[in-house]
DNA sequence: CTAAAACCTGACATCAATGTGAGAGGCAAG
DNA sequence: CTTGCCTCTCACATTGATGTCAGGTTTTAG
């Protein structure tokens, strides 16, 4: 079933949203932030191409990261055109988030270290019978 | 002797905001919370122990993990008295939010690849002179 | 004792992504 | 043309941790 009698490939908002997962009105604030672009159609509705589904969830990825959208469209033009002259300030950009986002895991690790040895100190002690201190 | 000064090692909140790297304001947000419990002084002011600084940097590595403060809540006692009967739904709510934590870790990792290979690509272009694509 | 510094409560502000609802218009099918 | 669904813009609400301000009290330093 071809819902569409648009262009070949063309989808609409909410199959966006469908296909990504990602709500209506969230599509619309990613083209607000410039993170997504759309064609319109004569009546001003909004066309996506099949790419665009991959980059919404890029765009999620990215978010997921904890880059906010600001950071996220300094960096999306790199990944439209990655020899513009603007990549060598996305790629400190990058750089950075990179470090950032090593630094964050890292923590996470820790973490995540911290509540194995947490369990493993409550498993002990219901293991010991509650007797003892 | 001071008989009306504070016992051997209490905090003021100020001075526990200092050691911890975290706001006055957020510490009452964490007391609000159950977070953090404090005595009072005669006058109604707060006094910490020393080893709230331990565990306000605790409280702090659960939150950057993305844990909420109900969730925090929830760990918490098991981390006061591991043979505790609400040891069991706080070990199941453990076990939880390390998987979360885990499945985060993995996410990361990914978007972390998924920006080197950015920036490789990138660098090739780059390296290889400004060809016309 | 006095004044400064720290603290108290309570309320309102902020940020960022997203939800939600109103009122209006586009678009395909019968 | 009409009907029903999808979409449009605009605008306000929400959430959670934290900032900030106001007006008043406590504690400490001099």
């Amino acid at each position: 079933m071809r819902p569409t009698s648009q262009r070949e490939g063309a989808l609409r908002i909410g199959e966006l949203a469908v296909r990504t997962g990602v709500s209506v009105r969230s599509l619309r604030y990613y083209e607000e932030q410039g993170l997504l672009s759309s064609t319109r159609s004569a009546g001003g509705q909004r066309h996506y191409a099949e790419h665009d589904v991959e980059r919404v969830a890029f765009v999620q990825r990215l978010y997921a990261a904890g880059l906010s959208s600001r950071t996220i469209a300094e960096l999306l033009p790199c990944v439209d055109s990655p020899s513009d002259e603007n990549s060598d300030a996305a790629m400190a950009r990058m750089a950075e988030e990179r470090e950032r986002l090593s630094a964050h895991i890292d923590e996470l690790l820790r973490t995540r270290d911290a509540l194995d040895d947490l369990m493993a100190t409550v498993r002990a002690y219901r293991d010991a019978g509650q007797v003892a201190v």
